[in-house]
DNA sequence: GATTTTATTTATCAAATGTTAAAGGAAAAC
DNA sequence: GTTTTCCTTTAACATTTGATAAATAAAATC
């Protein structure tokens, strides 16, 4: 990890609430860059979520079987933020992984050394929690994208509001991530021409 | 409101994250207790959240509407936090609103004046981020029964896991909620005995 | 670059859910 | 208590989606 690199994260971290330059010095302590193959298993089922994790540069995702199948939960790239909110907070082991889809260098942060931070470093807790917002908004816009739609207009809302992610990722990845078959995906694809 | 019922709300928020005596005190100051009628619409669609809402006793729901079909996003009942957290995080008008389902007393908490009380009271600023991280919690274990379930399984799931939904909700709004047609959850209970 | 593997599309049929309308029940209003 | 309104159930039919299998396309491996 270059320390442009570094500079490069802390900054994204400092746009999101800004940060004295001694919680900068401690954050970066505890900076690891990660790299992943493509499929690479960063984390997998089963384990407690005690990292957060970042996408550096790549794509990533979290991913759980429901009944044998592979169901796709979340997306990250660039930037965001990929957790397994469920078991940070209540401390359980996750029934969700997460996957690198292509090449892809992870920034990890412990959560118990950045935990441990929060008492002496209140603008550190304060941008954990921004970003703990975001999260949460994203997954209730995400709930109401779910609930009630059908498949095709579950597909325009993504195409819409997340070109990337049909430009960059397979479609069995997307097919369950809107809730429906890859069979069925596929149809919408050749309907919408 | 009686003090009684004022200590009993401290005392819930206590359990959830300890406040010193202090910020009982503070905390004291920003409650209002309202009472709303069956029906009630407590905070219309459009306005934006500036109030963290509890239900004391009795049982709301948050509601938009979809292409005019009311869908149903979220039940609370008693001690239940009911906020719309993407107006509330990001300022925004909500495209939701609060109704009461039947006689109901919520115990509000204006925003501004609560967030005012972080920097100097941190025991009520992790209190409240601890309500964000389980109503957080709440919502991702949603979209994962949401997303890839018949109908049916998503009933059964309710069922076990949220009984007093059934028992006291009008089936209208179960159904939405579930991201279905009334005409098919009713037959689903029909199937079911 | 040929071969193997994996991903996507297409087709067919079955099952689930939506739509509309009507009937029966329950709750609210008078 | 009767009437009115609203909620739930049932039925018939249309549409969507799922399941399975086969064909094509694309990607990975050698």
């Amino acid at each position: 990890m270059s320390d442009q690199e570094l500079n490069e994260f802390l900054h994204h971290l400092n746009s999101i609430h800004p940060l004295s330059s001694d919680s900068h010095r401690v954050l970066m302590e505890l900076v690891t860059f990660i790299p992943a193959e493509k499929q690479e298993i960063l984390q997998p089922i089963g384990k407690t979520c005690r990292t957060i994790y970042f996408v550096h540069h790549g794509a990533a995702r979290i991913y759980y079987y429901k009944e044998e199948k592979d169901v796709t939960e979340y997306f990250a790239f660039d930037r965001d933020i990929i957790i397994r909110a469920e078991s940070l907070f209540t401390g359980k082991p996750s029934n969700k992984g997460i996957q690198a889809i292509e090449p892809t260098t992870f920034v990890a942060l412990a959560a118990d050394p950045l935990f441990g931070l929060f008492d002496l470093h209140r603008d550190i807790e304060r941008l954990f929690y921004k970003l703990v917002e975001k999260s949460y908004c994203d997954t209730l816009q995400r709930l109401e994208h779910l609930q009630f739609r059908t498949a095709e207009e579950c597909y325009r809302v993504l195409m819409s509001q997340a070109p990337r992610i049909i430009q960059k990722i397979p479609l069995k990845y997307i097919a369950s991530y809107l809730g429906i078959t890859q069979v069925s995906l596929s149809r919408i694809r050749a309907q919408l021409g």
